[in-house]
DNA sequence: CTGAAAGCGCTTACAG
DNA sequence: CTGAAAGCGCTTACAG
């Protein structure tokens, strides 16, 4: 590959010249600028970015923090719906993404102090996530970044959907249907997404009279498996609910294949509610109803906050987006038994 | 954010010198080495990338050009299992990954060229498809490459999986069962990959004295919908086929979901086969029968074909990642009539 | 063990 | 309209 020193020679010019020919800068004469092109079309001349990036201090590469290990990362589609979004815009404007996840060796110990510090990037989102706290970033951080989630005491613009509501949403369908005993699925621990969920959970139900008790509240780890287990777990207890919100989609396939095993027909025996509406929950039979979390508006709304920082003009912060719910197959009114035994505890 | 220079004044040393600190290279004085260190930790000074790229011509970052449209990337579970392999090594390598998606605005002419000229990738990985064709790289590409996909005249090594074989098993498992009316969903036009499975069916039924009739041929467009709209017409047919093999696994749900709406029973009444064991194939109820194409170790493997080149160490080409037959829930042997009947035609 | 100098391949004021 | 010169922030032989 020819460097610009080659090409300007060849056309007989400086490298100056050949630089504004490229960049269309400033007037050239329209002969010089036919012979630089001409020179760059025959050499197949394509100027370095690494030379450029040095000079102009822009890469037109923004960085994608990923906080999960590769295995995870693309086994959940609402963080590929978020990617879908980050991509879009980053497209519009010419960029490209640069994927950082989580080293398994080496410094593991703060890669998103490393990729806010690198010059690699013009620009960063951040996932937040247990292991990646926004607050924690270090102080003089020169690029534009955004953070997806929760971020307080930080600097950056935090984009995160409302949790919040869409579990308030859920619980107050699951209440008026009729059910009393709902049962729900967190993680432990938790990040601040299901902690907003499992507040909204519990703000419903208080409202209503009613209580969380410590035996309805199962614990997994997002993926279905461990969703079916703490399903099975709490199906087994005494007083079984007949509603289980888990709180997030892939659980709540495992809560189904749970009911499955033990014979319970869905929703006429046992309802069930997720969270994220990922693509998967409209093809299982019966389709699950769920709150959906626009994981690709998120990636967008994030993706746009750095570029409007970039150019200047910061756009407002936290930016929410809203969820809904989304009343598909899983949900009906509980067994008469269990209504009636409910209608005397309520 | 300081400079070597800022740091080499600070540390009373030449640049040089804060540069053989940093890089570990050639001996430095214990005292001089603590010192710089200090200056370093002091001022959380962190080499620019950009400027050290441009010396040592060593960016590492790896580029990935999917050549999809960013909702189409995102949608597909084995271009994911794809993606992750590919992470998992350029990881292991220290390497980052750019994502090259196929532009919608100015020149999505030639992406491939766009991304084997660029100089900001140390190496690249190339997914072959139906608009981005191998063949056509450019003649003096400088970095080592691979093609996940089939790439006949082309220098750089390609890795598939054995998609004929695959089919040829599917085939074989379709026919052992005892049917012999087999309806195939493939698309049009057909990527590398398809004709290569459509070839494996033909081979199969010839060898046991068959053929596809064209009417048995319907198309898709991989998605869902598609997969069903083909499986209607299929199954609309006057002599409707008893199984049917969609090419790959979300084609087989549309299928699926096609049966469900004319009553067909899966697999008594019907049997379907898919192709990518997505892990989707087995939350489904039924459970999916299909073939495991590794998706991951693809990746896998044209990731480390570029590090081997990079290397100096090439590896050989073609590499074929084999594939299995993973008999589910959805096959079965043809309801009696049929069987009687095809008794009869074979 | 350490440093001066040249170089990586561009861009950017500044003269002319 | 065009070019000489300095600079972006490192690394790399080469002296010492």
């Amino acid at each position: 590959m020819p460097t610009i020193d080659e090409i300007a020679k060849l056309a007989n010019v400086s490298p100056a010249t050949v630089s504004k020919v490229i960049n269309n800068r400033s007037y050239v004469r329209a002969t010089t600028r036919a012979r630089v092109e001409q020179v760059i079309a025959e050499t197949g001349y394509v100027p370095s970015q690494r030379a450029r990036w040095l000079s102009t201090r822009r890469s037109h590469i923004l960085g994608l923090l990923i906080p999960y290990r590769s295995d995870q990362i693309f086994a959940d589609p609402h963080l590929l719906e978020i990617m879908r979004g980050i991509e879009s815009v980053a497209d519009e404007h010419g960029y490209s993404l640069l994927l950082s996840t989580v080293r398994t060796g080496g410094e593991a110990a703060n890669p998103m102090a490393r990729l806010l510090s690198s010059d690699v990037t013009d620009g960063a989102v951040v996932v937040e996530t247990l292991d990646v706290r926004p607050e924690t970033a270090p102080a003089g951080v020169e690029k534009p970044w955004a953070v997806i989630g929760y971020a307080n005491d930080c600097a950056a613009p935090a984009i995160h959907a409302d949790d919040y509501g869409g579990a308030c949403m859920v619980t107050g369908h699951l209440l008026e249907l009729g059910h009393r005993r709902i049962g729900v699925i967190s993680s432990a621990p938790r990040p601040s997404a299901l902690d907003e969920r499992l507040r909204g959970v519990r703000d419903t139900l208080r409202a209503n009279g009613l209580d969380l008790a410590d035996p309805l509240l199962g614990v997994g780890d997002f993926s279905p498996e461990s969703g079916e287990r703490a399903a099975l777990q709490l199906l087994a207890l005494p007083e079984p609910p007949s509603a289980i919100f888990a709180l997030n989609d892939r659980m709540a396939f495992g809560a189904l294949r749970a009911a499955q095993q033990l014979g319970l027909s869905i929703p006429a025996e046992l309802s069930v509610v997720g969270f994220d509406d990922i693509s998967l929950a409209t093809l299982l039979t019966p389709a699950l109803t769920t709150v959906r979390q626009p994981g690709y508006q998120l990636g967008v709304a994030a993706a746009e906050a750095v570029f409007a920082i970039l150019d200047g003009a910061p756009l407002a912060s936290p930016v929410v987006i809203p969820t809904r719910l989304v009343v598909r197959a899983t949900t009906a009114p509980p067994r008469k038994e269990v209504m009636d035994e409910s209608g005397t505890v309520a």
